[in-house]
DNA sequence: TCCATAGTTCATGTATAATGGAAATGACTG
DNA sequence: CAGTCATTTCCATTATACATGAACTATGGA
């Protein structure tokens, strides 16, 4: 990922429901999720929604698919895991060896299925 | 991290010159560098290279430290780690399990020795 | 074709961020 | 204490992002 794609992500997710919004996808899973239900799940406006789910897929975060009336939407894992992987680069600076461990879980495509087991948010 | 410090940190990452200090800090490594210095290496004016670095410091990203006449910047990797973990949270959705090594390696402080051997950044 | 449903796009007001000049602070030197 | 250097803070300007109401597009059914 190269920087411009990185910044992109990074200010898509630096908002609290835009956030919020990936992180009900991820644990939706591949089935994904209607507009409607989730603008329902997080409690707003559809506009605003929509608006913000614009940026995340600009940043290549979530992907959309017309179905009958609705859209649904999916949460691109690799996208994020793509970001870690940027950001690990910085984080490991000039010694690559180090991280390699993690950058080749991250790379392994699938590596990490979506279950929806744990909610570390009880605000 | 709690998602707050998390939303800080990705807003002050999503920025071309921050995201380029906090690379060129990681770079340096553990000795730091003076603000004078990273002004000149990044081609910007100090007030401007001052106030991303407040961004960047309030976000926990980088530290600084006076001495004698100027002032040194040190990356906080840690707070790099932290919000790479905390986005793995997003990533791995529900099945943390699957992301476990790659914390378990983020969370080994001293873990990335930046020893400046790579330059991904052709620009 | 007409209507209802599901979402999106547009236009607008407002809040927040970014920039850069100028002045202020803090530290060393003579 | 005056002068200089390194850096920050203050302030005004401009630009960008956000949320929202209203209008629009697309789909499916009577």
């Amino acid at each position: 990922m190269e920087k411009t794609g990185a910044i992109s992500a990074l200010a898509a997710l630096a908002h609290e429901l835009r956030i919020e919004i990936f992180r009900r996808l991820v644990k939706t899973g591949p089935e994904g999720l209607a507009a409607g239900a989730l603008a329902d799940v997080l409690g707003v406006r559809p506009n605003t929604l929509s608006n913000n789910l614009n940026v995340l897929a600009a940043a290549g975060l979530v992907r959309a698919a017309r179905e009958g009336r609705s859209i649904r939407y999916f949460a691109e894992i690799d996208q994020m895991r793509a970001l870690l992987g940027f950001l690990m680069e910085d984080c490991c600076g000039g010694d690559p060896a180090l991280c390699q461990p993690m950058l080749a879980e991250l790379s392994a495509p699938g590596g990490c299925s979506p279950t929806l087991t744990k909610d570390p948010d009880p605000t």
